[in-house]
DNA sequence: CGCTAGCACTCATTCCAAATGAGTGCTAAT
DNA sequence: ATTAGCACTCATTTGGAATGAGTGCTAGCG
């Protein structure tokens, strides 16, 4: 597929234009608002070719063209211009972000919001999978007989908290020593390894002959196997997706809801671009096999705190939206609030 | 305002008939459908008396009548007859709690999830007010410099978190003595009191004196202050709103969303039902000062545990809905879960 | 006097055919 | 290679007629 200067030019304007438009666009429009000093005869020459090699197409004789996902992709590889964010733009999205106090929970929240806000479609944030972080303190509260409240803190102040039914009653003394014990134990392990390092340590003598130790450990891998698996994510700004006259049609709109609803499949969604690679990343809906999912787009981008990356960032929104503004929103929004993440190096 | 038998008869048949299709109901409907044996002629002229007292209204001439908020608030007070639970439906909404593990959170999401499916609307589900709760533990985690995580469980296994900004750096240690001190001193307190708790004791000759202990209270105050306040609801379920053909306009559901987007308001909304009486109650839209829910009625419940009544649960969706069916769900599932919350015996 | 059959009237909705106009593809001329 | 010109297509708009659900009123009946 080789476009000549000409052919991608007209490709950018019928893109930049549908964008701006939604509505199919026609040779007249390219030839009189793009600056292409062609006549619209020329135009439509060349929308033929593009249409002809999967890049355009025609809803209906006699409408315009609009371009096909195959056409978007292209744009967005190799055509697309950033729009700078300007300078007055990042203030406001910096001083979003100091209303809220620095709370772990806090800030993401904040930070799907002004996803949200800046790009008017619905912002979306995964939040970091407990594997990646590190052990800080573990607790053990008797709610009730044979019932009790586990709590797990991160190193980096996530808290996650499951009520574990256990067997036999536990007094609260006895369940003290646990997290004493406990505590010691697992300093500082990332939690990905919590289970094999519980493993290893069950086989050690001082504890094969320990009724206590050996229940500690038991009732660790219990928890960490059932109660502390799935990631979640904050997704705001929904109603901003019914400015897009493409979900002004209710049944769309449902099937996109319904797609928020059970939080599972974006959170699948998410967890691909996670480990996929650097920087901003986009799929189109109908690019991957999530069919519920066949009319939005997703912008995203990792956030990490130094070296790790903890979650993903991101913008949800019909397959037309603004691109070139909203990547660049995007990939700010991420680097800020990585920065904001960053360890005091005072600690 | 006195109705006879008759026109008692006349106006629930027209809420019903509106509840079910939405459509203006007229009067030749009315007399065959609904058993009155007159003629159409005669319902015509009861609903002319009906629409002068202000219960009725035509949209537009030569239109059926619709009930007015007074004429459902009528119905609702005295005409409407609740379609029995069948046992099948009791023992679904049973089996669909059994899924769930007995985790508190778990529960309650859950319950706006059956709300949700059992009444195909939005279900939601406020709760507890952490301030009738007992005190049952505190921990401090110093995350970083400055920066303190603070855990707060009560007896009945709510966990509430929130980060504390310090202006000294305290250790981990001290702050272990601070949670055991406060620990014991704070047994059982119920949490709407610990403000005054903690003054009292300020005073105390012995803390007076103790740099550690006054430290640890002048926090505990702090943390009271700000951290714990705000309530939080769960709401599922509001694709089904969708299906209503009166928010099939995109402009009004839009209004919906946007009130569900801000969850403060709903809060205060089903805050008002907490206190007001026992048992369900029903608010219509009109009937508040909230203009954003101006199109919705909210039926509710409150649950408790034992005698203390712990939070509110109900069903919000359009002004017509099936309200007949709707409230003994709502009742069965207050009932339900307080049933499920009450406290084991041997505890 | 309460009820009802009958009729004229209203008005939102549906239907349909004609008009409109945006946009195309093709051809012939430059 | 480009373009002006033209015939053609087809979704959308327009407006007037037909439809039909429902009403209010009147006159007659038991």
């Amino acid at each position: 597929m080789e476009l000549s200067e000409r052919d991608r030019k007209v490709l950018e304007a019928v893109v930049t234009d549908y964008i701006k438009t939604g509505e199919p666009v026609g040779s007249r429009t390219i030839s009189k608002r793009y600056g292409l000093n062609v006549s619209s005869a020329t135009i439509r020459n060349v929308m033929a070719d593009l249409e002809e090699m999967g890049l355009l197409l025609q809803p209906h004789t006699s409408a315009g063209r609009v371009p096909t996902e195959k056409g978007l992709r292209f744009y967005l590889d190799s055509l697309v211009e950033f729009k700078k964010l300007e300078g007055k733009d990042k203030a406001l999205i910096r001083k979003a972000f100091q209303e809220s106090a620095s709370d772990f929970r806090e800030l993401l929240r904040r930070t799907s919001h002004v996803l949200s806000r800046f790009c008017k479609q619905a912002g979306v944030v995964l939040w970091p999978k407990l594997a990646i972080t590190r052990f800080k303190h573990i607790e053990f509260i008797r709610i009730r007989v044979r019932q009790i409240l586990v709590i797990l803190i991160s190193k980096s102040g996530l808290v996650r908290h499951y009520t574990l039914h256990w067997d036999e009653d536990i007094s609260q003394d006895e369940l003290d020593k646990f997290s004493r014990y406990l505590n010691e134990l697992l300093e500082d392990t990332p939690l990905g390894e919590i289970k094999k390092r519980v493993l290893e340590e069950m086989h050690k003598e001082k504890v094969l002959f320990d009724e206590l130790y050996s229940r500690a450990l038991r009732m660790t891998q219990k928890v960490f196997q059932s109660g502390f698996e799935n990631s979640d994510i904050y997704i705001e700004g929904q109603i901003n997706l019914l400015n897009n006259p493409e979900f002004s049609d209710v049944e769309r709109l449902r099937r996109i809801l319904e797609a928020f609803e059970d939080k599972s499949r974006i959170i699948r969604l998410l967890d691909m671009t996670l480990n996929a690679s650097e920087g901003v990343q986009i799929i189109l809906g109908p690019e991957i096999e999530l069919k519920e999912l066949h009319e939005i787009g997703l912008i995203s981008s990792p956030y990490r705190r130094g070296d790790t990356l903890l979650g993903v960032l991101g913008v949800i929104g019909p397959l037309r939206m603004d691109y070139s503004k909203i990547i660049p929103v995007v990939e700010f929004t991420a680097d800020l609030l990585s920065e904001l993440l960053e360890e005091p190096v005072e600690d």
